[in-house]
RNA sequence: GGUUCCAUAGCUCAGUUGGCUAGAGCGCACGAUUCACAUUCGUGAGGUCGCAGGUUCGAGCCCUGCUGGAACCACCA
């Protein structure tokens, strides 16, 4: 016997794994022209880090919908990924270096590459083993890593074309700057919170002595870069002094009174001071007044050109230093406590400071504006479809992208500058500034003549994630002639966590668009986030930490799988705990549980003893059901209802297959349709219980071949009336055990029935089901209590001092039905209801009036006779 | 300030063209058990579907408003 008594996972899935894996199974079948392909992408996980709880419900997603196309024949192509995570991989390693007592400016950008390069490669490898734990089945044979030659081509011919499209400029810009890390970010990296923090009035003397302009500020540290002060041209109580200078205190200069819109009368004084090298708001306020841009906090986040009193001090020493000497000059005019957002940097948590500095751009409308037309189009499908609107609504408002970062881990920008500024080309004609060359591995070239030296600046690993799609499926590589050569691009969905739409998602559509002119999926499915039993995110500092491969060691990954995906719909953050975990155990150990039963069956009857016979054991009933759970899986998983299908699932296994098939099979055998139907049951399941499906498959002794690679069930042929009827037998069962425990004293009593050939046909199984210790006809003599079915004779054997005191629950079921009842027939007695509904449902609800009045006056006659 | 989502049983959640008595798992109560499974089986209790209106023959579902929560975006000095 090859079933022992449970399932126990750890002993099956790392051969079925390595199994699967060698036999090649992961990689596409062959693609037939005019046939269906199905291609997703892994959003890659971190190549030196493990997996956390998010992966996992990604990797369960995504591999049930693979397996599930796989089954259902279609060439499936599921590409793996690895992500070299720039800035995430840099922290760690800086930190690391730091320990060591070292520091980045030690070392050449090319070292230090070198040396985180081999840093991954020594962290590398967990990530993958945890993703076979999970039974991922992708193509291992087409790994990327986004740091791959071919990423890095791509990468840079994008770069080209985009740069040629003079869609990429060098600009010096406020950017997000974190002073820690020193390094810029795009605006989707920084984190804004709120938070308490103090409104300073300060007072701004004019220069001529005739009084003061009070300003309110948070950082009054910034004042050495004040270029002007600012106040609303509707505010009348600056009227007449528009373009009067006035004297920066702590310092020698003049800056204007300048009128903005920018300012609003009603916050603070209503003056604001102006820092355009400093503050957003302020860079646009300078743009309008074509004010000088003053830095006065450098790289590091200390305060620079301040004079020296300042000089060399963090932001908070230097603000307190400002306000103690302002408010002996008798300048510091207030001082209330506000609350407001502050950005931090999303690694750290230091404060960004927005600075002023030389980056470059991507000027993103004409990416977003193609992007927005292919989605209002309807070109991708959002899962779920709220999604669309907010998307387009973040595109709309996306200003310039910034995608140089100063850290050495990731593609370098291959770009190159003009060694000496003003040199002139052999022509005569001005040597360009910046020059585009792919030759990142020198940090010097020539070019017509000319001296170049490298930027040292990588790029933002989303300009580089965003080729994703097209970089999985070698588009480029497929698509040199004619367009839809490459069945797998557009990919048929993209599925990731719903916190990236916009970092990932919406860079994804612009550069598919903008590269291949086709959006890179058709589909978007997001999920939301895994939250603890509580509801609450998981962090590391709550501790509540929830680790999947932890899960998958304890109860299978499986079980994992199912439970992860239970009740978990698009976009939702939801709550999970170990005990859905243990459940789809549970459901695993049922499955093997029905199949070893099954197996014995074979067993007994393999000298052909499988008798097809002509009682009605649930066949015909069974195939309808098994035949009804797989179109309704189709239809959810086209919808990607998780939830859903699991229940589905879990509802045919145990409440229809178990609990009814099978137990009924106990009485009346039928071999050859038991494995028919074990086989699709397995099959159902494979895509969400992959490792189990797949040992019980090989334990079997009638199986061939693999289950991962078996077919979706064809529709299972059935007679609907029979089916019916076994429906029938149902009731029968159900009420009758629903009575048993309603009569007190729980004892079983024989079971009576009238003119009934159905009853009469199927009495053993029936006795067999209700555990009643005799199942026979009562030759026209009813006695005992009557169950309560509406067109059936059935009794239960009862002496009469039990059915006394069995009336007050058949008095409490009187009542129910009579409350039913009344329901019905208010909705019949009105006349618009019978007019104005569609006549199956007026019909249904006529014929369910009847049986619940014969049902209803049945119960009362046995009220009456107790 | 803007956008979006959520509110259904004690808990975690399903519920998509509006249709019969609103479902699942866990938990709870009562009962069962000589062999496929105690990781089991049977039976049951538990919900005015956040509140107030509206549309409709009919609303958990559609519309309006309100209350309470969450997420994201945003330059508030």
């Amino acid at each position: 016997m090859k079933f022992a008594s449970s399932y126990e996972p750890g002993d099956f899935e790392a051969d079925i794994y390595a199994a699967w894996e060698n036999s090649g199974v992961f990689r596409p079948a062959p693609y037939v022209e005019g046939e269906k392909a199905y291609s997703i992408v892994m959003p890659p996980p971190n190549a030196n880090g493990n997996l956390h709880i998010g992966h996992g419900l990604t990797m369960a997603i995504e591999d049930s919908l693979v397996r599930y196309h796989r089954l259902r024949g279609e060439s499936t192509w599921y590409f793996p990924g690895a992500d070299h995570a720039g800035f995430e991989t840099w922290v760690v390693y800086e930190r690391n270096l730091e320990v060591t007592g070292h520091t980045r400016f030690e070392y050449s950008r090319d070292d230090l590459y070198a040396k985180v390069w081999n840093f991954v490669q020594e962290q590398r490898g967990n990530m993958e083993k945890q993703v076979r734990a999970l039974g991922t089945s992708c193509s291992w044979d087409d790994m990327t890593f986004t740091l791959d030659e071919q990423v890095v081509r791509r990468v840079y011919k994008t770069f080209e074309q985009m740069w040629q499209d003079g869609m990429i400029y060098r600009g010096e810009k406020l950017v997000n700057y974190c002073p820690k890390h020193q390094t810029a970010f795009a605006d989707i990296e920084v984190e804004h919170e709120d938070e308490k923090g103090k409104l300073w009035d300060i007072a701004y003397p004019f220069a001529d002595g005739t009084g003061e302009v009070v300003v309110s500020t948070t950082r009054p540290e910034t004042l050495f870069g004040d270029t002007a002060v600012a106040v609303n041209p509707s505010d009348s109580r600056y009227d007449g002094m528009i373009g009067a200078m006035l004297r920066l205190p702590l310092t020698d200069r003049e800056i204007p009174l300048v009128a903005d819109e920018h300012a609003d009368p009603e916050y603070g004084t209503g003056a604001v001071k102006i820092t355009p090298a400093h503050d957003y708001d302020d860079f646009e306020v300078g743009i309008r007044h074509d004010l000088p841009r003053i830095r006065v906090i450098d790289d590091s986040g200390l305060m620079t050109g301040c004079g020296e009193e300042y000089d060399g001090m963090t932001t908070a020493e230097c603000r307190k230093l400002v306000l103690r000497n302002l408010k002996e000059m008798g300048l510091l005019r207030g001082e209330r406590e506000i609350v407001h957002a502050v950005a931090h940097c999303y690694k750290c948590g230091t404060v960004i400071e927005p600075t002023l500095k030389e980056q470059w751009f991507v000027d993103v409308k004409r990416l977003a504006d193609a992007a927005i037309r292919e989605i209002n189009a309807d070109k991708i499908k959002f899962f779920p479809a709220s999604k669309k609107k907010v998307l387009v609504n973040y595109l709309k408002g996306l200003k310039d992208w910034n995608i140089s970062r100063q850290i050495p881990w990731g593609i370098a920008i291959p770009m190159f500058k003009l060694a000496e500024p003003g040199a002139t080309l052999p022509d005569g004609t001005p040597a360009p500034d910046w020059v585009f060359d792919e030759r990142t591995q020198l940090t010097e070239i020539e070019r017509g003549g000319a001296r170049y030296v490298r930027d040292e600046d990588t790029f933002d690993t989303w300009f580089s994630s965003s080729h994703w799609p097209i970089v999985c499926t070698d588009w480029e590589a497929q698509n040199t002639g004619a367009h839809d050569l490459n069945p797998y691009y557009p990919l048929n969905v993209m599925e990731t966590g719903a916190d990236i739409l916009f970092a990932w998602v919406a860079r994804m559509i612009m550069m598919g668009v903008y590269v291949t002119g086709e959006v890179p999926f058709r589909e978007v499915y997001l999920h939301g986030l895994v939250l603890d039993e509580h509801g609450q995110k998981m962090s590391k500092s709550k501790g509540n930490v929830i680790n999947p491969i932890e899960l998958v060691s304890k109860y299978g990954s499986d079980a994992f799988r199912l439970g992860i995906l239970r009740g978990r719909s698009a976009g939702m953050n939801q709550a999970f705990s170990e005990q859905s975990v243990v459940s789809g155990r549970n459901l695993c150990n049922k499955l093997w549980n029905v199949s070893r039963f099954i197996q014995q069956l074979v067993d007994e009857n393999e000298n052909g003893d499988e008798t097809v016979h002509t009682f009605n054991a649930g066949e015909d009933w069974i195939c309808r059901e098994i035949d009804e759970a797989r179109k309704l899986l189709e239809k959810q998983m086209k919808e990607y209802r998780f939830s859903e299908a699991v229940e589905t699932l879990y509802g045919l296994l145990w409440d229809e297959y178990a609990d009814w098939f099978v137990e009924s099979q106990k009485i009346y055998k039928n071999v050859p349709l038991l494995k028919r139907t074990l086989e699709a049951v397995l099959v159902l399941m494979h895509p969400f219980a992959p490792f189990v499906t797949e040992a019980i498959w090989q334990n079997l002794s009638w199986t061939e071949g693999m289950i991962i690679t078996a077919s979706w069930p064809e529709r299972l042929k059935y007679d609907p009336i029979s089916a019916e009827e076994f429906e029938k037998i149902m009731e029968v069962v159900t009420e009758v055990r629903s009575t048993l425990t309603a009569i007190p004293g729980g004892k079983k009593w024989p079971m009576l029935y009238g003119d009934d050939s159905l009853v009469d046909d199927n009495q053993v199984l029936i006795q067999y089901l209700t555990r009643v210790p005799l199942v026979t006809s009562c030759e026209d003599q009813p006695r005992g209590i009557r169950v309560a079915l509406a067109n059936r004779e059935v009794y239960l054997d009862v002496p009469e001092d039990v059915v006394a005191k069995y009336a007050s629950a058949l008095e409490e079921r009187i009542l129910a039905v009579g409350r039913e009842l009344d329901g019905l027939n208010a909705r019949m007695m009105n006349p618009r209801y019978v007019d104005k509904a569609p006549a199956a449902l007026v019909e249904e609800t006529r014929r369910a009036i009847e049986e619940k009045t014969a049902l209803i006056e049945r119960l009362k006659l046995e009220r009456q006779a107790i």
